[in-house]
DNA sequence: TTTAGTTTGTGCGACGGCCATACAAAACCC
DNA sequence: GGGTTTTGTATGGCCGTCGCACAAACTAAA
């Protein structure tokens, strides 16, 4: 008790602290647009030449960044600069188990994805052991390709359908899947051989991705719906994502949008999910569970109506549309994001409800006239929250480049 | 463009970087609790006895510290320790503007109010050159006070009913005073000879006071609602006050709670603010324009008759109550707080509401199985503005001490 | 009273980081 | 080809923390 440190005050700085900053500034200046040459870096953070280079040194030593020809400013005088560009070689393994897929994904420092796979799968009622080990087959299949191809792996993370423990990678709850209380990331990791993995809550996935390499880039406030089955969000601010207290924010399904409407599993009455989520739209369209099951796909057989003209599918997406408006107006009002992007199933149906959204946000955003909270429309497909697993950990290399080192010795000892 | 750093990356660090954070890490720890000596706090942090004594004596330097006697450890053996506490000459000024009074208070770095005052004033419809011009002339008695106590001013901020642009210290609009697009810092400033002023919306400036001072000290993540005429709310994420992108943030009023409800100023339908606010709580007791005239402060007068078992009165507060759970519960789910702090017209009438709050949060919040949220009850009366002004300029003293020499130099300056 | 043991605060040298400066290399311009 | 400009590196200086040593001040025990 006597030796805790009071309220969140920050730890102390230190010699090292300074070096570890700026090898994450350098990194990321370097990361964050086109190739740069050491002085263009040293111009845009204030470093010295010399710091620069000498930080750069580091960070090319550690296989984060490579010198990459010249660079391409013809005319101006002067040598012509190094060009240095960020490591194609340090990757990260994404991994997402969800209601009726498995998937993952191998993505480069650079956000190129270096290997993907998706298996349909029906998870609804398995038990989560042979789930995580069709989950581990596909990770091992990754990191084959990684050692295959010389490349180095930053980390592990996963996707998960429910309230996750960020910190611990312990899902707590997917009324979807039917599991509770199970440590997905450990189960993952020990079945892995033991490889640090983390997991996080899809919504907050498909958000970082949206930010990482999605339409989201260069926002640093914006809230992602993450909609399937249930409705979720991400919720970026000051660039990183909040997570709440003890990380169970953003559930923007559970505001309350109809005092008086559906019940909704939660236990509450009239939860934005009871009107948005993808049963509860197929049901006011009259789409049976016959139907859903040869479609195999709901959001694709709503697709195909809306296309088709089918009013009562048109007439329920349109009023799924104004109550996420309803529903989102109140969390914009709350985080005055920038932006709104909208993701699962709400990208292929987007068409039929985009401008109810936006007007619903128009009317009863108080900030309204002053500053314009921008709609996005995902153009990621189902692959969102795989690819987000993966941009957490490539996110933290270019936060804590020195971690790399550690990181990559643990692997390699594994490997030999 | 070609100098923007790409996103909100973290700036260069330096040695003189260390040095400040260090210097706010050991003020924090001083002025987070008890006395402690030099050794403990070395302890504490993580520093060297022999750095936290050069900080230590930057700090006495700078009237941030003093020593104040011997650390009461007796008994134990080894050489007692000189107990170091925060100083009580740094002083900040805080004032504020409401509807139907003028504040000032001057309080110092260990929380100690030394000076107080209160004139009430109906702004309803004065224009704000002569408001302020009062506002000064409160500003300046506190100054005489601080001069003759020899007390050394960090700075001066305002609490405004509205809409503020915090770092401009602009305010955009303020329906209940009828005031739109006032620089109001600018205005206190250059009425004060060019001291740099301050301002914020009064909400944010209640929830920092109940975090530096009030009920809500130790927690870093909470909602304060202040209502008053209007609802506003100041939100704590990571023990900081979480403005949104443009500083809109926190709009609670005017979350959508009763879809097909009455019409709200802001041009919106069923608004908490329509339900919740003092008018409306008023109006549904069927208190008339007489009354509150006669009354003078709606509040006390919906308690008197509250206490004397007026059902109409009791049966408004309680609908306002269930309400105020629905919207609170939809924000808590958003942010996932540890605790929710009743403020402004809300603190008086909790005995008569609270019940209702905490049933609705009880079903509506999700993780309420798994994280109890808190509701607690400003102890501030009128006074949690204008503290929170106070606590504004002395938290960011605390968090950036090397800041206070420039600052009493200015301040000098002026003075002679 | 004396002695040993413990804790505190300060002084000194070392180490590690960045900055300023100087300098060679590699372009462009005339 | 010489002058100019820009890049990348090497060197000495400055600053801040760390580790260590030491005197001061107190407790406990002989």
């Amino acid at each position: 008790m006597s030796f805790e440190r009071a309220g969140n005050a920050p730890s102390r700085s230190d010699q090292t602290t300074v070096r570890r900053a700026n090898l994450g500034v350098v990194l990321q200046q370097i990361a964050g647009g086109e190739p740069r040459s050491r002085a263009r870096v040293a111009a845009e953070t204030g470093l010295t030449r010399g710091t620069v280079s000498s930080l750069v040194g580091e960070l090319i030593e550690l296989d984060l960044l490579r010198e990459t020809g010249e660079d391409q400013r013809s005319g101006r005088a002067g040598r012509p600069g190094l060009a240095l560009e960020v490591s194609d070689r340090v990757v990260a393994v994404g991994l997402e188990v969800n209601v009726d897929y498995l998937a993952v994904c191998v993505e480069d420092l650079a956000g190129n994805v270096r290997y993907q796979k998706h298996v349909h799968a029906d998870n609804r009622r398995s038990a989560f052991g042979p789930v995580l080990n069709r989950l581990a087959r596909l990770a091992r299949g990754a990191e084959k390709v990684i050692a295959a191809e010389g490349l180095i792996s930053a980390g592990i993370a996963v996707a998960l359908p429910g309230l996750v423990a960020a910190e611990s990678g312990r899902l707590l709850r997917a009324p979807n899947l039917g599991w509770s209380d199970i440590p997905v990331a450990d189960e993952v990791s020990s079945r892995l051989g033991g490889v640090p993995v983390r997991a996080d809550n899809e919504a907050n996935l498909a958000a970082l991705a949206e930010h990482w390499q999605g339409v989201a880039r260069g926002l640093d406030n914006f809230i992602c719906v993450f909609a399937e089955v249930g409705v979720g969000a991400g919720i970026f601010i000051g660039g990183d994502l909040f997570r709440g207290s003890h990380g169970f924010g953003a559930e923007l399904g559970h505001i309350t949008v109809a005092p008086g409407g559906l019940p909704c599993q939660c236990g509450a009455v009239g939860c934005l999910e009871t009107i948005v989520g993808q049963e509860a739209i197929a049901r006011r369209a009259g789409i049976c569970e016959d139907d859903k099951r040869r479609a195999r796909n709901v959001t694709r057989e709503l697709v195909r109506r809306a296309e088709q003209g089918d009013e009562a599918v048109i007439a329920s997406v349109a009023e799924a549309g104004h109550a996420l408006g309803i529903g989102l107006a109140s969390a914009v009002n709350l985080f005055d994001v920038d932006a709104v992007v909208l993701g699962g199933c709400l990208g292929p149906l987007a068409p039929w409800l985009v401008a109810d959204v936006r007007e619903a946000l128009g009317v009863r955003v108080l900030s309204a006239g002053w500053s314009g909270c921008e709609v996005l429309v995902s153009e990621f497909g189902e692959g969102a929250a795989v690819r987000g697993a993966a941009a957490l950990t490539l996110r933290s290399v270019l936060a804590e480049p020195w971690l790399v080192a550690e990181r990559s010795i643990s692997v390699r000892e594994r490997v030999s």
